[in-house]
RNA sequence: CGGGGCGUAGCGCAGCCUGGUUAGCGCGCCUGCCUUGGGAGCAGGAGGCCGCAGGUUCGAAUCCUGCCGCCCCGACCA
């Protein structure tokens, strides 16, 4: 402690001072922003190549990217909103270690079961261990030596932190790197009810984060994956690169990951008479089209039989499973999954086909398939259908009129399908739409998972000693820099929302030479600084196309230009990014226009 | 990991198939002149382990082998 006082007359403070009145020198000519006129190779998606072109980020390695100066600034703008509606409901903020002990890992069982995203190493000692991909099992080690009473509840801790997720294949820049920027919340409360209670805390600050971000999204029922748990909600931010597809009904207020979105309307059993299977002769017929159409059927009388590798679940081993849906449909193979509580199931290539039932793919049926010990799954529409076509399990035939359970048996059958077009939403009833999203955060209760596993207790008011309760709560930091731009750009560059942009005003002196012209610009820039706006002054020796070209492709939402007009009318424009709508005010007036307009986006955004 | 493609100056690319003079173009960068409301013009200039390592050859950016890296399509996820 000593030691500070040789740092003698500064005074202790840290960056994030809000007491520490330095303003920053906002001059493009001595900032880092280096913008490219051309577009790197690397970058396809719309958000990575404005994010380089605008000298927001820089690539490291494949998924490992540098936030540059302003690549930063819209990184703390979206964190500043989080911890503040983090805070607001009654969260608090830590910040947990990356590098996490294998060990830890192992009290829950996903050291073997995360798979390979999570990257392991050994230190010097040889010790196993692995950067936290996620930190679940990091803060329940933590509240378990801690919590012991009813009375510490309930409890949300949350931190803002660099993920590392050694993810098979990184792409789109920002939004799927192995590095990155998450928020994680984890919640714990006595019991289910009350967990519930955290939850929609969660749900509500999640509402009130993308409405502040300026963002156009949409909570949906969503699968809750290898975290686990029984309850999730996906916030989506919509934007047509975006990765997951999502269901919305029209009518009512329902909206799901296709994922997970069930087809509730159960077909009507067929009330046809059963008839007596048919092996006919199909040669050549593979495809479902090609055997419906030399069949002369429509393809929801056929049915599919597609062979699944399924690992974990009963047992470790990969076993075989059989899915029948109709020849019309889709198998969703999350739902297959979370039927059979399986850890992975992936589609078997043709030849393993082969392999496993002797049969070439396109003239597999079910019949027979017990006999060689392969579970036989069915979706319910399956079910349903009677007089159906299915591969006769021999080259070259089909068989025609086959009734499930009289010609063979199923395990198990179940909402196994990819919910289509047509399908009715199923809360209501009503016609459902699809759109394209991009999953910038997600809210799960995890009940007792974890806390049973690893043993973290605390005593109730009863006496008696339980699991705590958990949820956990992610936000893609980072990936709402890239969703914000899929979502807003245009021809000229990024279009970034007030709430988020770097700075919010841009004033573009275009008479370096000219000594009124220069005089405005930098009076201005005091002005506008002293009046708390965020600001940047382009005092470069530049030519004014360059200078606007920049402004635009940076995606600042003000643009104050000082120029000629300025000598001879007297005025500045002001331009506003998204829309160009321009107004032309004497430099006195420029500071209250755009606190006003600036103050207008904030609440237009509020009231979302 | 499976499938496709690419590594040549800071960025975008040509050259490679059909080996052979000093490896080229546009942008950017430096100097000077000129220009100044939508990425100007002229003149001069700097900048290259041709991804790495082997091999074939009198000779390799170019042909062969291996490795490394990157991008795109699928399984994963904030």
């Amino acid at each position: 402690m000593a030691m500070l006082f040789f740092y003698s007359g500064l005074p202790f403070t840290t960056d994030h001072s809000p007491s520490l009145k330095v303003k920053k020198q906002m001059r493009y000519s001595q900032t880092f922003v280096p913008t490219l006129k051309e577009t790197p190779a690397e970058a396809d998606v719309v958000s990575h190549r404005l994010l380089l072109r605008a000298g927001y980020i820089r690539k490291l390695t494949a998924g490992v990217y540098t936030y540059l100066p302003f690549g930063l600034a819209v990184i703390r703008k979206v964190e500043r909103i989080v911890r503040e509606e983090m805070n607001r409901a009654g969260a608090q903020e830590l910040l947990m270690p990356m590098v996490q002990p294998a060990d830890l890992w192992r009290e829950t069982g996903r050291y073997e079961k995360y798979g390979a995203e999570l990257l392991r190493f050994k230190d010097r000692h040889d010790r196993e261990s692995c950067l936290g991909p996620t930190h679940e099992e990091v803060i329940t080690d933590l509240v378990r030596g801690e919590v012991r009473s009813y009375r510490q509840l309930p409890l949300n801790l949350y931190q803002i932190q660099n993920k590392f997720r050694d993810e098979i294949r990184p792409r789109f820049g920002l939004m799927r790197g192995r590095e990155f920027i998450m928020k994680d919340a984890y919640s714990f409360d006595v019991d289910d009810e009350q967990a519930s209670i955290s939850y929609q805390k969660m749900y509500d600050a999640y509402q009130r984060i993308f409405s502040r971000c300026g963002l156009q999204f949409r909570a949906v029922e969503a699968d809750s994956g290898s975290i686990g748990g029984s309850f999730s909600h996906e916030f989506m931010v919509l934007a047509k690169t975006g990765e997951d597809t999502l269901v919305v009904c029209q009518e009512c207020d329902y909206a799901a990951n296709v994922e997970k979105a069930e087809i509730k309307a159960r077909c009507l059993e067929s009330r046809e008479p059963m008839l007596a299977p048919e092996r006919v002769a199909t040669p050549g017929k593979r495809k479902v089209a090609a055997v419906c159409e030399f069949l002369g059927i429509g393809p929801e009388l056929l049915v599919k039989t597609l062979i699944y590798k399924v690992t974990g679940g009963e047992g470790q081993q990969q076993y075989p499973v059989a899915v029948l849906v109709r020849g019309d449909r889709e198998v969703q193979e999350v739902k297959l999954k979370n039927l059979l509580q399986a850890a992975e199931v992936e589609l078997a290539e043709d030849q393993e086909v082969f392999d496993i039932t002797g049969v070439p793919t396109g003239y597999l049926g079910p019949i027979g398939l017990n006999g060689q010990k392969i579970k036989v799954v069915a979706d319910w529409e399956v079910a349903a259908l009677h007089n159906f076509v299915v591969g006769a399990g021999e080259k070259n035939y089909h068989l025609k009129n086959v009734n499930m359970e009289r010609d063979f048996e199923v395990a198990v059958t179940g909402d196994l399908r990819q919910i289509a077009g047509d399908d009715p939403c199923p809360r209501c009833g009503g016609k459902l739409g699809q759109i394209e999203g991009i999953e910038v955060g997600h809210i799960f209760k995890l009940g007792t998972v974890y806390s049973e596993s690893m043993r973290a207790l605390f005593q109730d008011h009863d006496g008696r000693e339980k699991p705590l309760v958990m949820g956990c709560y992610g936000i893609g930091i980072s990936r709402i820099v890239a969703a914000a731009i899929e979502q807003n750009h245009d021809d000229n560059g990024i279009v970034f929302p007030v709430a988020l942009a770097p700075v919010q005003v841009i004033i573009l002196n275009l008479g370096l030479k000219d000594a009124t012209i220069v005089a405005a610009a930098e009076l201005l820039y005091t002005q506008l600084q002293d009046q708390g706006l965020e600001v940047l002054l382009d005092d470069r020796d530049e030519r004014p196309g360059s200078k606007f070209k920049d402004a635009d492709l940076l995606g600042i939402p003000f643009r104050v230009t000082v120029g000629a007009r300025l000598v001879k009318e007297g005025v500045v424009e002001i331009r506003h990014r998204r829309d160009g709508l321009t107004v032309e005010l004497v430099p006195e007036q420029a500071a209250d226009y755009l606190l006003q307009q600036i103050a207008a986006a904030d609440s237009a955004v509020q009231e979302q």
